[in-house]
DNA sequence: ATGAAAGCGCTAACAG
DNA sequence: CTGTTAGCGCTTTCAT
């Protein structure tokens, strides 16, 4: 229709040199007519898969974070490189492995992001064997030579202590997510670090990450003999049921027990009283991401691989944390 | 390597007639060996797309349920048609308009869902325009000819305003999404129907779908010289950040006032009282969705629209709602 | 029951 | 600057 042939208007809609002023525009204004756009089969027939993986496990959040405000940010941040998002709910990381593994097979995507990184884990393995070239969320001691997103949970825990400690807690708890988390590790360690002087306890209390595992873990937690004085959840659906155990065991926050949540929300500031949070890592962490897989898909072979550091914020106080006399 | 032509091969992986049991099994043996799979790319540029296309708007739900939990039934119910499911995050509905136009444009799927409708919905007509058949959730009124899922919202929200009102409720409110969602008006229909005999006042406030935008509501209803004596919300978080409103308007639920939520989850259950909720969608209408796209595909050209009925289940009473003395 | 070959829409190497 | 053409991996028609 532009009189020209196929590999002109390629060049053309392509922006590749070697074709003249008058022609492309020519033909971009025959394909506007026409409202042609590029088939993505296709041309992904050729030039390969223009997709990232990313299989979430069901009920799990992206680092603290809510999936969907993650992926939202991700996309958005990816578009404009011609890369979707295949985003693919899985029952755990077995399956999550196994759908890698599908994925390399057909060439569907040659970049995975890897959440919620185990010890040990299966997914950085098959995923690799697969030829896909995994992109890690969270702290990257289990994978030496992968590119990842680090998140400084430690410093950022670390400094939730610092925090409590200055308000004169000297029996903190950690509800935490489950233990075979990488990042639950590293929660730990920053609450350890803060408090290795001596003069704060500290219980670490693994869950299985779910708002009712919480909740008994929190209940004991309070029930105890001596019960900590300050206690810490992974996220703000926890620290909103620790809001709720509380009540029910009859203690008022922040006097009588102070709650911190590892993630903030609507939830978080909407809830009486309104939570002290960490930042919600969502745009940040979605953002980061997208850095990591464009510099791993931009990465010449034998490249270091690509690191990207993410801080948490600092800690939003709000009516859940006050000082406590000992 | 199984000495057969490209052909055969192709008839033996899917399960087409003409090849003898013996070359089939020696064919899918050798492909199980070499880790064979199919390029989804080359199979979708001879067969059409085998995918199907949802733009959700950053923020909304799905029908009232998370949207990931969902996507997750869908996609399981989908995987042994061989369609994946293409999930988008998008700021609107003419972001997502825009996106179903492209989609068409570049055949990346002949189905794409419609959630949330709104009364004369842009994304239905640019998705057809677009030439794709759309499946709507909700009220059909406005797509006569379209495949749907019907969810019978006005019966489920008659079922609550007749329950209230059998406890002796005569002021009853409801804190809805935006009034432009065709399903908000059918919860109000809902109400209103069970509520025509003039006993019981009916007050409808929308809201603008948010969390706070509920709480603001609420508050006001509540801060009002004459309150209702109930209040039902349009999803858990919603009825949540009433709960909290309530608390500190210094009323006491359920005796002061009662609460229902529009949409189950975790936080109903633990929520301090718990919340008498109508139960959550998730599932089941991802397994309904899946039903009326796999239907819509089979259909033949001329074939009436392929509408999935899904009854939404009875009210789990719990403690947020209790009799009321007029 | 099997094989040869065309073609889906696109890009890129090469020739002119 | 522009045209010709091979080929990405698969399905499918037509011969055999």
């Amino acid at each position: 229709m532009a009189g020209v042939s196929t590999a002109v208007v390629s060049y053309a809609l392509n922006d590749r040199r070697g074709v003249s002023v008058a022609t492309r525009e020519r033909v971009l204004r025959v394909a506007d007519e026409l409202g042609w756009r590029p088939n993505p089969a296709a041309r992904s027939m050729r030039a390969g898969a223009q997709a990232v993986g990313l299989a979430v496990v069901a009920g799990e959040t992206l680092h603290g974070a809510p999936v969907l405000d993650v992926v939202a940010a991700f996309q958005r941040e990816l578009l404009p490189r011609g890369l979707g998002v295949d985003l693919r709910v899985v029952a755990d990381v077995a399956a999550a492995a196994e759908l890698y593994r599908r994925w390399g097979a057909e060439r569907r995507c040659d970049v995975v992001v890897v959440p919620e990184v185990r010890d040990d884990d299966v997914r950085l393995r098959v995923a690799t064997d697969a030829g896909l070239r995994p992109v890690v969320v969270g702290p990257t001691e289990v994978a030496p030579g992968l590119a990842a997103v680090e998140v400084d949970d430690e410093d950022a825990y670390a400094r939730v202590a610092r925090y409590l400690a200055s308000l004169g807690h000297v029996r903190i708890a950690l509800v935490a997510d489950p233990t075979d988390r990488l990042r639950t590790a590293a929660c730990e360690r920053g609450l350890r670090a803060a408090t290795q002087d001596g003069t704060v306890a500290l219980e670490i209390v693994p869950t299985d990450g779910t708002v009712e595992g919480a909740a008994g873990a929190t209940r004991r937690l309070l029930t105890q003999a001596v019960r900590p004085t300050a206690v810490v959840l992974a996220t703000d659906v926890m620290a909103l049921a620790a809001l709720d155990v509380a009540r029910r065991t009859g203690l008022v926050v922040p006097w009588d027990v102070s709650v911190v949540a590892g993630a903030d929300s609507v939830l978080c500031r909407l809830a009486t009283p309104a939570l002290t949070s960490l930042p919600s890592l969502a745009t940040d962490l979605g953002e980061a991401l997208a850095r990591a897989v464009t510099g791993t898909l931009d990465a010449a072979a034998g490249d270091p691989p690509v690191r990207v550091p993410l801080a948490v914020g600092a800690l939003a106080v709000r009516g859940s944390t006050s000082p406590q006399a000992h």
